[in-house]
DNA sequence: CGTATCATGTAACTAGTTACATGATTCA
DNA sequence: TGAATCATGTAACTAGTTACATGATACG
């Protein structure tokens, strides 16, 4: 019984070698390079990640030698990889839904449907929407008791989120009016150097 | 020797104290409205946060008993926790600098001096700045080749990026402007209802 | 010759979540 | 009577970090 204890991050990097085999120092990069979008993570996270990964039979790996170089392990997704991916992928996201758990899932758009995507984005729109609200409606309460920290706080999230609302929209509209260039283009721009 | 095992949650809980005195519930309340901006959490970690600022010495209790609701424990931060605070709030902030952890220390602005204020939104502002650098490196890089999730991601890293730019841009000018309203107006807008 | 990059991994620890346990009061 | 809000807490677990260990090659 594939165990259902994977969480978000087991399911990322899932979701990663459903886009390309990498290996762990591979991920290491990657994320690192997208550190702002979705945060980096340690080694010591990412090889047990694909161990469990492995024991669940969600991926395989090949060991690939060089000469000049250790040799590397590099991991792919396995049909039932792509299941579980698939179900988690159309899993609804919890309530909350902070940027990053958004950015995450985004990311491995290629494993949603046309209007999972599109169902993705406005589920988001409407939580920003929330959420802004909610800070309006604090920053109106409060006006001038507040303390400034919180203050500049609150304008700093309004800010933000006009800003995705924005983004949202405009990219909502674009997604309408084109059918979508969904044809999976495979690879993510860290060549592998396999 | 008080343990200097205090890290950023348990640092902002008694930053939160350090403007008020609150309670347990009143913190998850607070908290809970600023999901968005800081990140909620649970009982589970706030009372013992809680208990261990105690132990340390950095915070006192007072039993508040009424008669028709049950006891509640009202915490404030004692001059060894305001000191702890200070410090913390004198260290430089991580290089990867993650928009939480950023507002987290806003939010306690008055605990900094003018100065200091001026130096983390500084801060921010060049952080962001070589995130957006970044982000703008990958995408024009990858242009077509990459994968319709990992572009809309990272168009949206850049639409907060701006966004963030703009503000501190905007709110450092109006710093610099005015010499500042500093008289730290306690209250977080959370009636402690003793 | 020392440092950086490549490459994998483990062990000890920290922090946090979820679920449980308790119990009073208010409201439908 | 049953649910919701107020209010505190603990125990078991999960996830993640930091620090360590290993070892090759390349570059200055």
């Amino acid at each position: 019984m594939a165990s259902r204890t994977l969480r978000s991050f087991r399911q990322f990097i899932l979701g990663l070698l459903s886009q390309q085999p990498m290996s762990g120092y591979d991920i290491k990069r990657f994320l690192k390079s997208l550190d702002w979008l979705v945060g980096s993570s340690s080694f010591g996270s990412i090889y047990p990640a694909l161990h469990a990964l492995l024991a669940n039979g969600l991926v395989t790996v090949d060991v690939v030698y060089h000469q000049d170089r250790p040799p590397r392990k590099i991991y792919s997704i396995t049909e039932a990889g792509r299941q579980v991916l698939k179900e988690w992928i159309n899993q609804p996201v919890a309530s909350s839904g902070s940027m990053r758990a958004f950015l995450m899932r985004l990311m491995l758009a290629s494993n949603f449907s046309q209007d999972g995507l599109i169902a993705h984005l406005k589920q988001r729109r409407s939580q920003v929407e929330v959420q802004h609200a909610t800070l309006e409606q604090i920053a109106r309460a409060q006006d001038e008791m507040t303390d400034l920290g919180q203050r500049l706080a609150l304008e700093y999230g309004l800010a933000v989120a006009m800003a995705e609302l924005a983004w949202l929209d405009r990219t909502l509209e674009r997604l309408s009016k084109q059918p979508l260039p969904m044809e999976v283009a495979h690879g993510n721009g860290i060549t592998p150097t396999v």
